[in-house]
DNA sequence: ATTATCTATAGATCTATAGATAATGC
DNA sequence: ATTATCTATAGATCTATAGATAATGC
């Protein structure tokens, strides 16, 4: 028995587990090979068969594991009635950024299976659809409020979630083109993540001024 | 011979050509099928690899296509120096989001095949380190002076061109979610389209305010 | 004579299973 | 007795080509 990775006291099942995580999240479901996932988690392939069974049952509980961690992270609203204006959308901006510097490849992932398989993230935009709207309604009325007692402009709360979202997420969607036209800024990811957090604290705090 | 497709008067190659396309940008190379390809076009399955070869040669030709449209998109500079910084601004942007409505699809493909296939869009990457810091400098130059007028803000021009493209690009990455999540706001894309125009001119402009 | 198209099939790759064997927990 | 693992291979799918036939342009 060759022990070519380091599988200490892992079971098989986590090894094949996360090796197909790996596998999945960089090459789709399409570009995805069994044989490839149990390679890399040093089993015989037919171990991946055996845990398993197929391919897609394996694909469908991580992706669904994954929408889940997402749909959390998106809708962790900030709903505290007392917190100010900065507080709020610093808070917002920081937790979003701080859940994708600790899943940089979700984003990637979820948006390449929404278009060559739809049905797969049908469950993400069905929750979407039922909470987002929740959350909007709130945020959109603390932000009335505020605008009232002429703490800010009175913005619409989509379009600024999703100026927020945009400006935290693409980079991640697209590290290799911004990092190759901007003269490699996410060469440090964690020192590029804190700019960001600035930066767009900042571009957002100058939309809301009154 | 049943005609299936509506081929009026286009030729076998052409017709490949453009379902090759279409499966290419919609799946993925590993996620499309030239079984498919053929049959999208009306033709034998055979006549794909009569004009075409093999797969990876038809997919270069059309990433290749691609990433030249992109390249041509993203670096059709703005260096009218008489331009004030409103009319800069507004152009940069408004081309910007003309190119994104003109190809859709195009964010997407590059993003997905650069994780899965990284030398594939080399020669994009090549291209951008070459060609993007020159723009970005000429950019940063009129930015400082437009400043030193007292026009604008002294900021850092690489972070705006980021926060620019991400406030464009984001919707037609994740076209899905933030319709799912925002009340269906990209049914009527040219409304959309109008709609970010102006919210991001506005965003852009406010974070140059002085 | 060259170009275009078809049928049939080879060849490669990948998913999945069958069936034998070893390890483990009562 | 059940659980885990292996070898070997079936079965499905997909890319690619061979070789025959029809259409086209001199």
């Amino acid at each position: 028995m060759i022990d070519n990775s380091v599988n200490n006291n892992q079971t098989t099942e986590e090894l094949i587990l996360k090796a197909a995580e790996q596998e999945f999240m960089t090459k789709g479901f399409a570009g995805a090979r069994t044989t490839s996932i149990a390679e890399a988690a040093g089993v015989t392939h037919a171990m991946f068969h055996y845990y398993f069974r197929t391919k897609e049952k394996l694909f469908d509980r991580i992706i669904a594991e994954k929408i889940k961690m997402l749909i959390n992270g998106l809708l962790t609203s900030v709903t505290d009635r007392d917190m100010s204006l900065n507080e709020l959308i610093k808070n917002i901006i920081d937790r979003h950024l701080n859940f994708l510097s600790a899943n940089p490849d979700l984003p990637n992932f979820v948006t390449r299976e929404i278009y060559g398989n739809p049905d797969k993230v049908k469950i993400l935009l069905d929750k979407l659809i039922v909470n987002a709207p929740v959350f909007l309604n709130i945020f959109q009325e603390k932000i009335d409020r505020l605008a009232a007692e002429g703490v800010c402009r009175r913005v619409d709360a989509r379009m600024l979630m999703l100026d927020i979202a945009s400006l935290n997420v693409l980079p991640f969607l697209a590290k290799p083109i911004v990092n190759g036209a901007l003269n490699n800024c996410m060469a440090n990811m964690e020192e590029f993540i804190q700019i960001r957090k600035k930066e767009n604290y900042d571009t957002i705090m100058r939309k809301l001024k009154p």
